[in-house]
DNA sequence: ATAATAAAGGACAAATTTATCTTTTAATAT
DNA sequence: ATATTAAAAGATAAATTTGTCCTTTATTAT
């Protein structure tokens, strides 16, 4: 019985769906740069962490990693803050911030774990996640950072809670 | 410069694919399980490492969490080891063990991370997911444990290297 | 009954990921 | 030039996941 509430307990509090943390803080933090970059604007790491729903401290390390991987941009000072150049907006997919954050392991790691896993000798697994993998990849590359900006700035989707 | 290498060290060693490493062991373990089932032996935990390439203290509590599942069954003592009854074998589905191992967060939870989401108020990438995830949890639940122990059976599919 | 075998369970340790705090660097306005 | 502002960077810390070790419990063969 009293298993069986633990059990319950560790499956409430359940993991994750392909994101890291990071990545998934990537993509706000990205979202919410580039709609204020349509309009010009840069954002603050307050701004940005306020408006994300999270921690400050890390969202800055999170911004670095996008800014050396050339997502974003940033200026120092007064009047400084973080930006993606207008023209970038609509070239910059969903993929590139995702492969920026947690690599390809998720397009090209073995779904087992296995060190060694392709065609010719294939995990179990390996098959059935072809096409899932394929479809993941193609949506993440067809989905361009204006697009997801856009609609939240129509108030389509959200950004928090 | 020095910064492009650590960039590129950090890519080399990536995420993983949708499982925790608890989950994919788990997946491998209850096909090697099952695979020896299927000929009515039962198996030992040393085994059960050997032949999934993973470490016998951390595999047994995987085991542990299986057995609490009723996916897989063991007997204590000499002749003693694990097993999944026959009639089980192609009843149970990939989606159980997942379940069982990371629970339904990888279906259920937001894929931005947020507290709430749904299709009255989405999060950015919420509609681009949903078919992908739908695809998945169908993979997952048409997959049975059965037809995966017959490929490393038959050689066809395998569960190391 | 006893020894041997193998799973079950608890406590602990290492590694990784997430998160915080403090100092340094750069840019701007005055 | 100087003070102010804000990002960059470094060092730590907390939390989670992964992995190890040691003891206990149950079963079987002798």
């Amino acid at each position: 019985m009293l298993s069986f509430i633990i059990l319950l307990i560790t499956f409430v509090y359940t993991k994750k769906f392909m994101f890291s943390k990071s990545c998934e803080y990537g993509i706000r933090a990205s979202i919410y740069v580039a709609k204020h970059s349509l309009k010009n604007r840069r954002v603050s790491l307050k701004q940005v962490a306020l408006h994300t729903d999270s921690p400050p401290a890390f969202m800055a390390k999170i911004l670095q990693k996008l800014i050396k991987t050339d997502i974003l941009f940033s200026q120092k000072g007064p009047t400084g803050g973080f930006f993606v150049p207008v023209e970038n907006v609509e070239k910059i997919s969903l993929l590139s911030i995702v492969l920026a954050m947690d690599g390809d392991g998720i397009f090209e790691n073995c779904t087992l774990g296995l060190r060694r896993c392709d065609d010719q000798k294939p995990c179990p697994l390996h098959f059935n996640f072809v096409k899932i993998r394929d479809d993941m990849r193609e949506t993440l590359e067809q989905t361009t950072l204006k697009s997801l900006a856009e609609d939240v700035s129509d108030g389509v989707t959200f950004l928090k809670r």
